[in-house]
RNA sequence: UCCGGGGUAGCUCAACGGCAGAGCAUUCGACUGUUAAUCGAAGGGUUGUGGGUUCGAAUCCCACCCCCGGAG
């Protein structure tokens, strides 16, 4: 494992159990593990500024080098002193390889499975193609082809120049069978040494290179894929690709798979952050979490809330708020809750107010953030479990600890 | 009072002699490295009323009731 301080230095400050609170040291400053990202997929956490985001307590947000290459592209971003400078975010970045998007413009149309999309959409699976040598896909925007190999994903990531990129890989779908998800795992990690080695002569010196895990739901396949990483010298290690067909399909890949991974390394875990799934990350041993889901489900009128039974979520476009004076969630800091009911939020929301979108975006990430922060909180006050235990039962996580 | 236009789903309107539809709204479902402020599904009708013609009428004919516009 390559340890480049100045690039990037893990700090484990607590252990409970697996569970552990540590510091990510990166040249935009400190992460304090446990922690949930949000998305600016394309430059911006959808709704908010940079800014905000900050003013919630984030100290990484992550970008998508396929989007951010089909527009403005990498010049224009480099232009502009980088991501960094062209969103006016000053704390710390990662990028996303490109390497998802293989996944969900070849296979859009897969359904039931943890990483996958459940919609319709498999138009686009013949408009990807995989070689050795990279993947050719068809532009969001146009319609016009493009070329991501590892190279060109570093290089675009140098530009963009983010605290940590993140290697290009295939996202292995449920769907493909042990054979196919076995050729693309080696491939992988051969497109792994192929970003390492631009990456160390031409990427910029400061930026961190996560590798990331494949096999899929294999056992043998995910210990290959982790000692292939680890053995690489890489500054961190997410787990990618398809993590089974449900949730408990999922406990069992994580459970098997997060003991895998180097201990002294940050542990990614790659697209997921609802309530529970963060929990169960969390006490395996993992360290950070990305998800598109807290601030799709505003921008769709949903609120996230201590309700188990409905999987942590309170729709406000559906009918029945009418007259509600209550909170999204009561005691909640954000200013949704602190200043607005589920009445105006919920008619707001119905009636297609961008301020619905604001305050739901502002209360979920506040939620998210809650619930990494007292997490912490309860890792180095030996009580993770007890925490866990008791979101799951209902509490909101700034109730889950008295 | 006369002339013209119009009354079809909660709303705005299609269908103009052959199984009454759409959009919006409503209700429900979905969303996990964002082509997603999105997508999917369902419920909802004595076609203003009464008669007539026809194998068959939202559609054609007659009467009446309402609405809109114009004329007086």
């Amino acid at each position: 494992m390559r340890s480049d301080a100045n690039r990037l230095r893990f700090e484990i400050g607590a252990r409970d159990g697996t569970a552990r609170a540590g510091v990510i040291h990166t040249a935009h400053g400190p992460i304090e593990t446990p922690a949930f990202i949000p998305l600016a997929t394309k430059g911006s956490v959808r709704g908010l500024e940079g800014r905000e985001v900050a003013g919630l307590g984030y100290q990484l947000i992550l970008g998508n080098t396929y989007h951010l290459f089909v527009s403005p592209g990498p010049e224009r971003i480099a232009a502009a002193g980088g991501l960094h400078g062209f969103m006016g975010w000053e704390r710390a970045l990662i990028t996303d390889s490109g390497g998802f998007q293989v996944f969900s413009l070849a296979h859009g149309g897969v359904a039931n499975e943890v990483k996958g999309s459940g919609r319709s959409g498999g138009e686009h699976g013949s408009k990807v193609e995989i070689t050795e040598e990279g993947a050719r896909f068809r532009s969001y925007r146009d319609g016009s082809e493009l070329f991501i190999s590892p190279e060109v994903s570093m290089r675009v990531q140098a530009a963009l120049g983010s605290d940590i990129a993140l290697v290009f890989d295939e996202c292995t779908p449920f769907h493909a069978d042990r054979e196919y998800t076995a050729r693309s795992t080696e491939r992988t990690h051969r497109w792994l040494d192929r970003c390492l080695e631009w990456h160390q002569s031409e990427g910029p010196e400061r930026q961190a290179v996560f590798g990331i895990v494949q096999g899929g739901v294999h056992e043998d396949l995910r210990r290959e894929s982790a000692a292939a990483i680890a053995a690489a010298g890489v500054d961190g290690i997410a787990i990618g690709g398809t993590l089974g067909r449900d949730k408990e399909e999922m406990g069992a890949v994580l459970a098997m798979t997060a003991p895998l991974l180097p201990e002294a390394a940050p542990k990614h875990l790659l697209g997921i952050g609802e309530v529970d799934d963060l929990l169960g990350g969390i006490a395996l041993g993992l360290d950070v979490f990305d998800c598109a889901v807290p601030t799709r489900l505003a921008r769709h009128g949903v609120a996230l809330a201590p309700v188990p039974e409905k999987r942590f979520r309170l729709d406000l476009r559906k009918g029945g708020w009418a007259g509600n004076r209550e909170p999204l969630v009561d005691g909640c800091p954000c200013p949704a809750c602190q200043h607005h009911d589920r009445d105006y939020v919920s008619y707001l929301s119905r009636a297609e107010e961008l301020t619905a979108v604001r305050l739901i975006v502002l209360h979920n990430l506040t939620y998210m953030r809650e619930l990494t922060r007292h997490a912490r909180a309860a890792i180095e006050a030996g009580e993770f479990d007890k925490y866990r235990a008791a979101v799951l039962a209902g509490r909101s996580p700034w109730d889950a600890r008295r």
